[in-house]
RNA sequence: GGGCUUGUGGCCUAGUCCGGACAUGGCGUCAGCCUCCUAAGCUGAAUGUCGGGGGUUCAAAUCCCCCCAAGCCCGCCA
């Protein structure tokens, strides 16, 4: 409904004014929408701004097609305001199943994200890449999209390389019941140390690298065991996030099936590349005076090969591909990109992310200097098990822990996705165990709210009379979100989603407070808990948008 | 040294791409609200040179220039 008024009134303003772009925005508290092309066209005319507005707000509303749309110039501005009947039809259709569904659309559509390296358990600024990919994932399907998730797993990088030599040189027994990625961080770690100690095992690493590039049975074995090891805990820490990927994808079946030699040639042909000891590309024309090596001096392929041969592969079998990366990735992202533009191939969108530090500094999984996601869900969990038994006494143990875990990836994905992602943070603890406003339990409990309302009320009949102002602000809000998740595929930007369930919730929770449901009568009582359901099912479809649990009762 | 990103009340944050109506909300502080649909809630108060300085414009947190500060990157690592 909303779009389709945005457009109407668009067209409207454009044939009213001849102005190509009609300037029309979200009115805030004055309007639903609102245009400031009054401004503009002052210039033009070289009248006074509220003149003009006056002149456009007096002819639009002669116009019968605009309904039930009353139109108004405040000053310069010309307000749009939805009337009685758009607003009834807006939570009518706020209580379809799936609200904010868009329509299907052609074209797949391949997103990576996470993508850490297998030499340990996902950490707290992993997870921030996982939360941002896995949000994006869920509002592109219901953006109508086709899309398949992906996991790059790096399995022939110096890390592993480092993990392998542990596993044979050392002699470090997994612990009782210990998770396989801390278990190859351990080994990971004091690997590290050991080549500390003694530089001249990284002659070994190299060759060991040298190895598993020309396919020797007997290393690529070792490191895909160990790579399968860590990946099983990865995809344990995922799963408790709410998070799926659609298939890992092994960085080193590029090499295996010939990938990397192929688009070796291919780069070798380009007249910006160049051989003397290395192949490397220049990219000095596209703005980048770093050379972007492709094979070392002993033959090996790099990443950025692999990378190139992965995005290659990516570009044959979809039709949009889009990579969450960590900001650290900048330029080698756009290295990449140019590189693959040259070649003739589709580049990806790349949605960046800047850095989650500790309070005390960057985190680091060589130094053992990081908390892991399973730490942070632990923790978080526990604490929502206390609050939840203090508020439900009554409920079973079993019950208390399925709604603690529910809310602990709620307060933990919730803290992630509401900040941008071009915002650089700093992991607190205090503010991670938050339940309150602005967190994803204080959604959640709303929603809760709403359910066990509807529970009480038994039978009734839907009705679509919106009284109150706390009524019509909601109507107004629900309205808007399918051109939430419109707005958040075209930017790539999932905390809009988040920040529109916190507006909803807020909404919600006013409303609550001063306009009574179960206590009224009649009519009111019928279109109130109409409400309440639209609300409920609003609420429910943007929660399950950022993969967080819309729990019944909490 | 160069590049990218960020800088909004004590702390965190929206808005910046696409300039417009009193800069969004939270935490914390202070003052209130559970004989009333779950108080993970609600109401009110105090707190702002939108990093600094120029410029463009009828209009700048938003665009342009300079400067300052922080994070990240600048490896034949990934």
């Amino acid at each position: 409904m909303f779009q389709e008024k945005y457009q109407q009134i668009e067209r409207m303003l454009r044939a009213c004014t001849g102005e190509e772009d009609a300037l029309l925005t979200t009115g805030g508290d004055h309007a639903d929408l609102a245009s400031t092309i009054a401004f503009k066209r002052a210039k033009v005319e070289k009248r006074a701004p509220a003149k003009i507005a006056a002149d456009i707000a007096e002819k639009l509303s002669a116009d019968p097609s605009l309904g039930d749309i009353r139109v108004e110039a405040t000053g310069p501005y010309v307000n749009f305001r939805f009337g009685p009947t758009l607003l009834a039809d807006a939570v009518r259709e706020a209580l379809d199943p799936g609200y904010g569904a868009l329509q299907r659309r052609t074209g797949r559509v391949v997103l990576e994200h996470t993508s850490a390296n297998p030499n340990g358990p996902l950490h707290v600024g992993h997870i921030r890449n996982t939360v941002i990919g896995d949000s994006l994932a869920r509002a592109f399907r219901k953006a109508g999209h086709a899309l398949e998730v992906q996991y790059y797993l790096n399995d022939m990088g110096r890390q592993i390389a480092i993990v392998s030599w542990g596993f044979d040189h050392l002699d470090i027994p997994r612990k009782e019941g210990e998770k396989p990625d801390h278990y190859v961080a351990r080994v990971y770690i004091a690997a590290n140390r050991e080549i500390e100690k003694n530089p001249e095992i990284t002659k070994e690493i190299d060759h060991l690298m040298q190895l598993v590039e020309r396919g020797d049975a007997e290393t690529v074995k070792k490191f895909r065991t160990a790579v399968s090891l860590c990946a099983e805990g990865i995809k344990a820490t995922l799963a408790a996030l709410n998070v799926h990927h659609d298939r890992f994808v092994w960085e080193s079946d590029f090499v295996r099936i010939g990938d990397v030699d192929r688009i070796i040639e291919r780069v070798r042909r380009l007249p910006q590349a160049h051989e003397d000891e290395t192949l490397w590309v220049n990219l000095t024309e596209q703005g980048f005076e770093k050379k972007y090596i492709l094979r070392r001096s002993d033959g090996t392929s790099v990443y950025s090969t692999r990378d190139l041969a992965y995005h290659t592969w990516k570009g044959r079998n979809y039709d949009r591909m889009i990579d969450v990366l960590g900001a650290d990735h900048k330029l080698i992202g756009a290295q990449l990109r140019a590189t693959l533009t040259l070649l003739g191939e589709q580049p990806p969108e790349i949605v960046f992310f800047e850095f989650v530090s500790l309070p005390e500094g960057s985190m680091s999984t060589r130094a053992g200097k990081f908390v892991s996601a399973d730490e942070l869900i632990e923790e978080v969990a526990a604490k929502a098990y206390d609050e939840v038994t203090t508020r439900r006494p009554e409920l079973s143990f079993e019950e208390r822990c399925a709604i603690a875990k529910s809310v602990a990836i709620a307060a933990i994905r919730y803290d992630i996705v509401k900040v941008s992602p071009e915002k650089s943070t700093v992991f607190d603890w205090k503010e991670a165990l938050d339940f309150e406003r602005q967190s994803g339990p204080y959604i959640q409990y709303a929603h809760a709210r709403a359910c066990s309302i509807l529970d009480k009320a038994g039978e009734f009949t839907r009705t679509y009379t919106l009284e109150t102002e706390h009524e019509v602000a909601l109507a107004r809000h629900l309205a808007r979100f399918p051109a939430v998740i419109e707005q958040t595929v075209e930017e790539l930007r999932p905390h809009l989603v988040a920040a529109y369930a916190r507006e909803l919730a807020d909404l919600f929770n006013a409303f609550y407070h001063y306009d009574p449901v179960l206590k009224s009568e009649g009519e009111t009582r019928n279109s109130r808990l109409t409400l309440v359901d639209a609300v409920r099912n609003t609420l429910q479809e943007s929660l399950a948008t950022l993969g967080i649990d819309a729990l019944r009762s909490m």
